[in-house]
DNA sequence: CCATAAAAGCGGACAGTGTTCACATGGATG
DNA sequence: CATCCATGTGAACACTGTCCGCTTTTATGG
């Protein structure tokens, strides 16, 4: 009985080497995350099983469970930056862009809350892998640059790091409370909610 | 070999029944919570160990882990109310109290990390456990009212609503970014990040 | 081209988990 | 005093992360 063989899946029952396995559990553990919502139900044994292989091969490829999640939370914070820079009306330095930013930012959450979670889990936040942040810093100093060029001089480099830090907590904490589902609303008023939020002069505190 | 005995542990060796293991329950895992920093490591079993009672004695008590957590979630978002219901200085409109209650609910998530990040997380905040959204609810309740003793009839009910909004996203979002360390930041420099973000213009938005 | 080393897979084991079950205990009620 | 019923127990089940020794494949050097 096969199983429902899925892009990362081995590629042959009876090849012994897959090939591509580091990137096959990547894939199967992102697929999983998205649709099993909670980040501590998610089992090495069975993002193993989805790729077609025992548990122990894991090992080769991460050295525990916590750095298969690293892994995952890294592109995660690879896929939002990407969201974030998209080139919003061919303009990259108006407000508007600042704008764009937040909205990208709480988009994604939406979209990938349990990714999303991940990304900023003690499971994988605390660990001082090199690539994980880098790719969390990534964020920030884009962040802080966009903020930069829109202010101009009109803001010190402490006022910058000021408007940034409300900036990022405006919208992380919007995140977090839309898909922890603590703010009962309709669907239909969220993106108005987002508006409300990422609003430049609120972002920028003038 | 006795275990040091705390006080919420089975008061003596030779009795059959606790007594009040509901609350033990409770005190032992609030315990654990503090002193294990991750929510997903927390083991029924363990709390159990602590009271000094069987793990299937814990099903008398709470249905499940995920009631059990949802209990402790409770327990925290109540004594973050009571934190932020403290009086300030004897008044309790002027804007100064709003930002006192920022600053609570940031304090309270830097004093309690592990709480707090089970206040909000999934395991919770997605069952519809009525003390639990009951005593979430109250949260939001005194916020939306402190702003619209301190805003007047200077804001409409839906300029109070985006305040609130506002408000408690920036705040929840500072918390997190805090206790998941993505700020990276001395100690000394928390209390000027707090104060920049609980600037009670910031916070209502004029 | 073949021997051999390294890389990448495997099954099995271990301790630990949440949960359920039949059963034991003992305080409260009649 | 007898009897319920809430509250405890211990054993079991299926599952988990992780390690171990072993097998299979691929790559490398003579």
């Amino acid at each position: 009985m096969l199983k429902q063989s899925p892009v990362y899946a081995k590629k042959s029952a009876d090849s012994y080497h897959h090939g591509d396995l580091q990137s096959a559990l990547l894939a199967a553990g992102l697929e999983i995350l998205e649709r099993h919502g909670n980040i501590s139900e998610i089992a090495l044994r069975q993002v193993a099983r989805a790729v077609g292989v025992s548990p122990a091969a894991v090992y080769r490829h991460y050295s525990s469970k916590e750095a298969l999640l690293s892994a995952l939370a890294v592109e995660g914070f690879r896929r939002l930056t990407d969201a974030q820079s998209e080139p919003v009306a061919g303009r990259i330095v108006t407000p508007v862009r600042l704008s764009h930013m937040g909205r990208a930012y709480v988009r994604f959450a939406i979209s990938n809350p349990s990714l999303f979670r991940l990304m900023f889990s003690p499971l994988v936040s605390g660990s001082r892998d090199a690539a994980l942040m880098f790719a969390a810093q990534q964020l920030v100093d884009n962040l802080e640059s966009a903020i930069g060029t829109v202010a101009g001089p009109r803001l010190a480099t402490a006022g910058r790091r000021k408007a940034a830090l409300r900036s990022w907590s405006m919208v992380h904490g919007l995140s977090m409370l839309l898909i922890d589902q603590q703010l009962k609303i309709a669907h239909s008023e969220v993106d108005r909610m987002i508006e409300a939020v990422v609003d430049p002069s609120v972002m920028l505190g003038f």
